[in-house]
DNA sequence: TAAACATTTGAATAATTGTTCAAATATTCA
DNA sequence: TGAATATTTGAACAATTATTCAAATGTTTA
């Protein structure tokens, strides 16, 4: 089973598929971390977010979607680490928390891509 | 924006990020297929084809699984393309038909590891 | 052919989830 | 302070989904 040479900048090497299955535990946070891609206007938002930090109501505008729609998906997605909120003001702006996300949607655009 | 030199070793380079927003047909794509690895039974199923080829029944006392759920999921991950099927006898060998499926699951493991 | 085996399928059920709507919170400005 | 703006929150509703169970299909063996 090839592997590419995976290995990362910073920490250590992780090898995955030379161990066993990971316990329940790993294996629901993994499908937990894919469910938040697994709908379309959060793909939008992180999309939307690789431009750089924008405030919910930027967000909302550039999806066409209430404000209220948009921050449930915005909650959601902070409380897997996969944004970050900085507050200025009345006004909260969302960016990116997370080196995978770039790398994790442009595998999926080349898969439908193909 | 990085791109880390990512690059194929078939077909024409994806740019994504250069681009603007996908349209819908393209962003619901994206995240049917992101769906697909949003349940642990079915991230069992991948890990455990990474090994090889395996039967139903094998993949079903491997997950500890009914046969009949593991079937269900069996489809799904067939009809989004991740995985195919092989017929011999009365038995029905599954594996792996999707380069990226490694790559994606070694990048939602670095996720949730780190 | 009949029985055993391997897999698929469809309907039913329970659980999860995204959006809407209304109301609440928080901050700025006059 | 009071009005206006920006965001969050909770409940309700409709839609989706994973598993179970029973039955069907297809294949091998006796």
């Amino acid at each position: 089973m090839e592997h590419g040479g995976t290995h990362k900048e910073h920490g250590e090497m992780v090898e995955r598929s030379s161990a066993g299955m990971p316990d329940e535990r790993t294996l629901d946070d993994i499908s937990d971390f894919f469910r938040m891609f697994s709908d379309s206007t959060r793909i939008k938002i992180l999309w939307a977010l690789e431009g750089g930090e924008m405030g919910v109501c930027c967000i909302a505008d550039a999806l066409g979607m209430t404000v209220s729609a948009v921050s449930h998906q915005l909650r959601k997605l902070r409380d897997a680490r996969l944004i970050k909120s900085r507050k200025d003001g009345r006004n909260v702006f969302y960016s990116l928390d997370d080196d995978h996300v770039e790398g994790i949607l442009d595998m999926a655009y080349e898969h439908i891509m193909e």
